[in-house]
RNA sequence: GGGCGAUUAGCUCAGUUGGUUAGAGCGCCGCUCUGAUAAGGCGGAGGUCCGUGGUUCGAAUCCACGAUCGCCCA
C-alpha cells in the first residue's frame, strides 16, 4: 500500500520532517561517502558575513549554490562542500559599535580594543551559528562543522604571504593623496567599497557664489561656485578651461559665458587670457593661509553646465583638486582631522565639523563683502555603506597595491572564464581595464593586521608569516593570543636593514583581501602536509574543525569549476579571488561563474525595513517554505532582479500541487489495484503499454534530457520551466486521457505512470529536494525494499533517447483537439454531447491516433481528408518558399492572399505564374454549412453539428452519469463503493437503451426506474 | 562622458540559430469540466514588440542612430 497523500502539501512541516530524516539517517554523510571515488567537482563558496541574520537576498544564492551542489552530487561528483563565513573588518566593527553604543574611533579606543576584539568575534560567533541554522532550514547541505572563518589566524599568514609576494613585485607603496573618508569610522575607504548602489543620497547643501578679487585688475574679481563651503578656507587656486569664453559682468564678476546669464558685460575674454593670474583667496587671514600665492590655473574639465565656469580648488579637500596641485606644484592644505573637524590652523573655524563651519564660512565671507549669492541646493552625495555618513575628502597616507602590471593578466584570465550570464563578463573586463590601484588599508581596529614594519632606515620590513614574526620579534610574542589588534600592535620587530627595533603600523586591511585569499588558505597551497584543525588558529579556535590540507590537495582541487554569488561581486570577490590567484599562481581561481541581481519584494520594489515591505527569512521560510521559495529563485532569471514575495509563492503553490495531485491520483489508483512499483522500470521503462504509454515514456526521455541540458548551463531557469512544462502534460494529458485506463485497472498504465512520476522527481530534486525527498520515500523507497533510502542517494535518471516521432504526433494530434474542441464551443454543443462525424484536415501526423481523437472530442467518427468548404484559404509555405522563390514571393503572397489562385490535381496550386507543390503550401477551410469548423496553422477540424435521436441519448445518458457520479462524491462514497440507484420516470428510455453502461460507470449493483422525483442512491 | 544590460498585453515576464496569425502566468469577461474541486480546462477582450532608418523574399529577432530606464565606471 501506498500512503494516502492529504489533500495539500504543508510544505514547512513536510520540509521539517524530511530535515529530521535526514539527520536520523546521516543521509547527506551516506551521499558523499558515495561519492568520494567519483570525478571531482570543485566549488568555492564566498563567505557571507557572520554579523547579522541571512535576509531573502542571501537565500537566493545559497539556493544556487545548493542545486548545482545537489545535481553534480546526483552525478556522482565528490565534493568539499566548505562554508566560508567573513569575520572581521568594518563590517563587523560597526555593528558592533552599534550595539555597544559607541559612536566614534575614541569611543572603541576607550572601551579598549582588546574587549572590543572580543565583542567582534562573540558576534561572528553567534551570528554564524544563526546563519547555519538557517542554511540548514533552507535545505542547503554543506559540511557545517568544517567551515572556514576569514579571521583565522591561518587565512591571515596566507594573505601576509600574499602582501609579501606583492612587495617582493615592487608593487606595494604608501600613497600620500586624496581619498573619499568616513569621518564617523574615521578610516577612508577603496574604490571598490565606495562603488555601487546605496552609496549616494539626496542631500541638502549651501549653494555659494563667491568673489575672489584679482590682484593687479582693480574691480575685477573672479566668481566661484561651490556646494562644500569647509573647503574654502583651504583655497589655493582657481581653474577656468583655457578654451572657453568668458565675459566680465557689469559687477566685476569673471564668469564663464555660457553661464553669465543675460547681464550686461564689459568685456570678453579667452579663458587663457586669465590664466596666471592671482588673486585673494576667500580665507587669507588664517594661519593656514599664510604666504600661500592663489593663481588662476588652467583645468580641461572645468564644468561649463553649471556653477560660473571658474571652479574651486582646495587639493587638500578634493580628488580631482590634488591631482592638480601636483601638476601645477600647488600647495595642499589639508583642513580636517580624522573625525571631519577642522584643524588648529583654522582660527575661529578650529574645531568645527565640516557640516557646523558652513555658517561661520558664509557669515565671514559676508561680512567682507565676497558673497555674491548663497541659496541650497538638493544634489546625489556619497555617504558611507556602512554608516551612511557623508564622505569627505582627506590628503591621507594610504597603502596600494598598483594595478598596473597585473592589469593585462587579469584581463587575460577572465578571457578563460565562463561567465553566466554571459555578459556579465564583459563588466568584469570593463572593471578590470578601469580599475585604480587597490587602497588595503583601512585606519580601524579589528582586522587583518597589515604585515608592515617601515623603518626609519628606509626599509620597509614585510612579515611573511606567524614563524617570520616570533623570529624576528624583539618583545610581546608571550601575549600574541591571535593575529588582531591590540595583541600583534605590542610584538616590534627587527629591521632586516638596520637592526633597529621597529614597529607595525597602525591599519589594518580591507576585508576583501580577507575573502580573496580563501582559494588558497582553505585548500593548502604550498603547506607540507595535512594538520588537522590547521584552519582553525586563532580567532576561530573553537568555531571551526577545519584541516588545513596538504599542498597536493590545492593541486586537486584549484581552481574552481564553478563560482556563484551576486552580481556586485564583480567587483568586490571575483575580483579580489582572481586579482590574489593570479598574482600568486597566474591562473583564473574559477573557471565558470553564475552570477545573480538583487531581490525584490513581488511589486519590483526594494525591500526595505522602514517600508515595510521587507520579508524576513525565517519568515519567508515558515509561511511558504523551503521549497517555495527556492523554486521562485530557481525560475528566475539572474540577469534580472527577483520579484520575491508571498503572492508569486502562490502561484509557485498551486504548480507543485499539480505535481503532488498527480502523485495523489496515482496513490488512489494504485491502492485500488494492490499496484506493486518494480525499481528495474526505472532503468527499462516499460514497454508495450498504449500509445499513450509510449509517448508518456518518450516524454519523460525529453524531460531528462531537457533538464540535464539547463543543468549543465547553470541555468535553473530552463530547469523549472522544463519540469512545469513536464507536469503540465502529465496531468492535463497523460492522467486525463488515462482515467479510463486507470479504472480499468490497466497495470501496464500504472507501471508507466509511476515511472514517470519517480523520474519527474530525481529529475527536480537538486530545486526542490524536500518535496523530492518525500515523494521518492512514498514512491519507492516504502514499496521497493532494494530501493536507496534517500533520491540523493539514488544518482541521475538514464533514459534512451525520446521517441520524436511519437512526441510529433501527439502534439499534433493536441492540435487537433484543440481545433476540436473550438470547433465545439462556436457551435454551442457540450462535450457530453456525442456528435456523428470529425473531418481533420492537414494533419496527417495524427493518423495513429484516431480513437483518442474520437474519444477526446467525443465523435463516432473521425475522418483525416479534405474539408469541403465554401471557402479556401492558402498561404504560402515561407520557410520553403522563401528561398526558392526570393522577391517573387511578396507577388504570390499577394495573389494568395486576395484568393487569386487555382486548385490542381493533387493538392497543387497554381498562382501567380508558379506552380506551387502541396508541401509548399497551407491549405485550411472556413465555413460549411451544418459543420463546425475552426483552423489553424494550415490545419482544419471540422464537426458535423447534425444530431439525430440516437445521440441525444446518449448525450442524455452521460448526462446522468455524470449527475449520479457527482451525488456519490456529494455523499462522500469511496471510490469503490457499490450502490442502488432509483431513477425517475422520464430516464426510462435512456435506462432501457444504455442501463448497463451507465451501471458500470457509477458502479451501480441495481439500477432501477420508479416513482421517484429525484434519482436516489444509497449505498449497497 | 564611456561601458554593460533592458524596453514585448493592465501587471510580471517568455520568445536560443530571422519564417506563416508574437506567447505564458496573474488580473478582467464569458463558457466548460465536476473524484485535482478554495482546483482544472477552453475561449474572448487587451500589442504602433520604445522610435527612426537599414540589411533581407521576410525583422520582436541582425545592423546603425536616437529615446527612456537600470547597472558599472569616469
Amino acid at each position: 500500500m501506498f500512503r494516502p497523500l492529504a489533500k495539500q502539501p504543508d510544505h514547512p512541516a513536510l520540509e521539517r520532517e524530511v530535515l529530521d530524516l535526514w539527520e536520523r539517517e546521516a543521509t547527506f554523510d551516506a551521499v558523499r561517502a558515495q561519492n568520494r571515488s567519483g570525478p571531482r567537482f570543485s566549488f568555492i563558496d564566498g563567505p557571507i558575513t557572520a554579523n547579522n541574520p541571512m535576509g531573502v537576498h542571501h537565500a537566493w544564492g545559497r539556493t544556487l549554490k545548493d542545486v548545482f551542489q545537489r545535481y553534480k552530487a546526483l552525478r556522482g561528483f565528490d565534493q568539499r562542500y566548505q562554508n566560508g563565513f567573513d569575520c572581521q573588518g568594518l563590517w563587523v566593527e560597526v555593528e558592533v559599535e552599534k550595539s555597544l553604543g559607541l559612536n566614534s574611533k575614541r569611543d572603541i579606543e576607550e572601551y579598549g580594543l582588546a574587549a572590543f576584539a572580543e565583542r567582534c568575534k562573540e558576534r561572528v560567533a553567534h551570528f554564524s551559528e544563526v546563519m547555519t541554522e538557517q542554511s540548514k532550514r533552507l535545505g542547503q547541505w554543506m559540511d557545517w562543522d568544517n567551515d572556514y572563518y576569514t579571521f583565522s589566524d591561518t587565512n591571515i599568514e596566507y594573505i601576509w604571504r600574499f602582501l609579501r609576494a606583492v612587495h617582493e613585485r615592487g608593487w606595494l607603496y604608501q600613497g600620500h593623496r586624496s581619498t573619499q573618508w568616513c569621518p564617523r569610522c574615521g578610516t577612508s575607504l577603496s574604490q571598490h567599497e565606495q562603488a555601487g548602489e546605496d552609496k549616494y543620497a539626496e542631500l541638502g547643501h549651501p549653494s555659494l557664489y563667491v568673489r575672489f578679487p584679482l590682484r593687479d585688475r582693480d574691480g575685477e574679481a573672479l566668481a566661484v561656485w561651490t556646494t562644500t563651503p569647509w573647503t574654502l578656507p583651504a583655497n589655493v587656486a582657481a581653474a577656468v578651461q583655457a578654451d572657453a569664453e568668458y565675459v566680465l559682468r557689469e559687477d566685476g564678476t569673471w564668469w564663464a559665458a555660457e553661464l553669465a546669464g543675460d547681464a550686461a558685460t564689459r568685456r570678453r575674454a579667452r579663458g587663457e587670457e586669465l590664466v596666471g593670474l592671482e588673486y585673494e583667496g576667500p580665507f587669507d587671514h588664517l594661519p593656514a593661509q599664510r604666504g600661500v600665492v592663489h593663481r588662476v590655473i588652467p583645468w580641461e574639465d572645468v564644468a561649463l553646465d553649471e556653477g560660473t565656469g571658474v571652479v574651486h580648488i582646495a587639493p587638500g579637500a578634493g580628488a580631482e583638486d590634488f591631482e592638480l596641485s601636483r601638476v601645477h606644484d600647488l600647495p595642499v592644505l589639508a583642513p580636517i582631522d580624522e573625525a571631519g573637524r577642522m584643524v588648529p590652523e583654522y582660527g575661529e573655524l578650529a574645531g568645527l565639523s565640516t557640516g557646523e563651519v558652513e555658517e561661520p564660512v558664509i557669515e565671514s565671507l559676508r561680512e567682507r563683502g565676497r558673497l555674491v549669492a548663497a541659496s541650497r541646493i538638493t544634489h546625489r552625495y556619497p555617504i558611507c555603506w556602512r554608516c551612511s555618513t557623508p564622505l569627505v575628502f582627506r590628503v591621507v597616507d594610504d597603502w596600494f597595491i598598483s594595478a598596473a602590471e597585473i592589469r593585462q593578466p587579469l584581463l587575460a584570465a577572465n578571457a578563460s572564464v565562463e561567465w553566466t550570464p554571459g555578459f556579465y563578463g564583459k563588466r568584469m573586463d570593463d572593471w578590470l581595464r578601469n580599475m585604480g590601484d587597490w587602497n588595503i588599508s583601512r585606519k580601524r581596529y579589528f582586522g587583518l593586521p597589515l604585515p608592515f614594519y617601515p623603518c626609519s632606515c628606509g626599509r620597509l620590513n614585510v612579515i611573511g608569516s606567524r614563524g617570520e614574526l616570533a623570529e624576528r620579534a624583539t618583545a610581546g610574542l608571550e601575549q600574541l593570543q591571535e593575529l588582531h589588534r591590540p595583541w600583534i600592535d605590542a610584538v616590534p620587530i627587527r629591521c632586516d636593514a638596520c637592526d633597529a627595533e621597529v614597529r607595525r603600523i597602525p591599519e589594518v586591511g580591507d576585508a576583501w583581501l580577507d575573502a580573496g585569499i580563501v582559494a588558497f588558505s582553505t585548500l593548502g597551497w604550498r603547506n607540507e602536509r595535512r594538520i588537522p584543525a590547521g584552519y582553525a588558529t586563532g580567532a576561530s579556535a573553537g568555531l571551526s574543525g577545519a584541516d588545513l590540507p596538504e599542498h597536493a590537495y590545492w593541486e586537486r582541487w584549484f581552481p574552481a569549476d564553478w563560482v556563484s554569488e551576486s552580481r556586485e561581486q564583480i567587483r568586490l570577490w571575483f575580483y579580489s579571488l582572481m586579482f590574489m590567484s593570479v598574482t600568486l599562481d597566474g591562473r583564473t581561481p574559477y573557471r565558470r561563474v553564475l552570477a545573480y541581481e538583487r531581490v525584490r519584494d513581488e511589486t519590483g520594489r526594494e525591500m526595505h525595513k522602514s517600508w515595510g515591505n521587507a520579508i524576513e527569512l525565517n519568515e519567508a521560510l515558515d509561511r511558504m517554505g523551503a521549497d517555495v521559495a527556492r523554486w521562485l529563485f530557481s525560475r528566475q532569471p539572474p540577469s534580472q532582479n527577483v520579484n520575491f514575495g508571498y503572492g508569486p509563492a502562490d502561484e509557485v503553490k498551486r504548480r507543485l500541487l499539480t505535481l503532488w495531485n498527480s502523485v495523489s491520483f496515482f496513490v488512489t489508483y494504485a491502492n485500488v489495484e494492490r499496484f506493486r512499483p518494480r525499481l528495474a522500470d526505472l532503468d527499462e521503462p516499460p514497454a508495450g503499454g498504449r500509445l499513450l504509454d509510449g509517448w508518456l515514456v518518450a516524454r519523460v526521455a525529453r524531460l531528462l534530457a531537457d533538464a540535464e541540458r539547463e543543468y549543465e548551463r547553470y541555468w535553473t531557469v530552463g530547469v523549472t520551466r522544463a519540469f512545469e512544462e513536464f507536469v503540465d502534460d502529465l496531468s492535463n494529458w497523460y492522467i486525463r486521457r488515462s482515467r479510463r485506463a486507470f479504472w480499468d485497472g490497466d497495470g501496464l498504465a500504472l507501471r508507466t505512470l509511476w515511472y514517470a512520476l519517480v523520474q519527474a522527481v530525481r529529475v527536480v530534486a537538486p530545486v526542490m529536494p524536500f518535496l523530492a525527498e518525500r515523494l521518492w520515500r512514498e514512491l519507492v523507497a516504502a514499496p521497493c525494499e532494494e530501493a536507496p533510502r534517500s533520491v540523493f542517494l539514488g544518482g541521475w535518471p538514464r533514459a534512451a533517447a525520446a521517441d520524436e516521432r511519437l512526441l510529433e504526433e501527439v502534439s499534433a494530434l493536441r492540435r487537433v483537439v484543440d481545433l476540436g474542441r473550438q470547433a465545439r464551443a462556436t457551435s454551442g454543443l457540450k462535450l457530453r454531447q456525442p456528435l456523428r462525424r470529425l473531418v481533420v484536415q492537414g494533419a496527417p501526423l495524427a493518423e495513429r491516433h484516431l480513437d483518442e481523437l474520437r474519444d477526446e472530442l467525443r465523435v463516432k467518427e473521425v475522418e483525416l481528408g479534405s474539408v469541403a468548404a465554401t471557402e479556401l484559404r492558402v498561404r504560402p509555405n515561407l520557410p520553403v518558399l522563401g528561398p526558392k522563390l526570393g522577391r517573387a514571393l511578396a507577388d504570390v503572397r499577394r495573389a494568395l492572399h486576395e484568393g487569386r489562385f487555382d486548385q490542381l490535381d493533387g493538392g497543387r496550386v497554381a498562382v501567380a505564374g508558379h506552380e506551387l507543390g502541396p508541401d509548399e503550401v497551407l491549405v485550411e477551410t472556413v465555413g460549411k454549412e451544418g459543420w463546425a469548423v475552426a483552423s489553424d496553422d494550415g490545419v482544419t477540424v471540422a464537426v458535423e453539428t447534425a444530431l439525430d435521436p440516437e445521440l441525444e441519448l446518449e448525450g442524455r445518458a452521460y448526462d446522468l452519469i455524470h449527475e449520479l457520479n457527482t451525488l456519490r462524491r456529494d455523499r462522500g462514497l469511496e471510490l469503490t463503493d457499490r450502490v442502488r440507484v432509483t431513477l425517475p420516470e422520464m430516464h426510462r428510455e435512456v435506462v432501457e437503451r444504455h442501463g448497463d453502461w451507465i451501471a458500470r460507470e457509477v458502479l451501480a449493483v441495481e439500477l432501477a426506474v420508479g416513482s421517484v422525483a429525484e434519482p436516489h442512491l444509497e449505498r449497497a
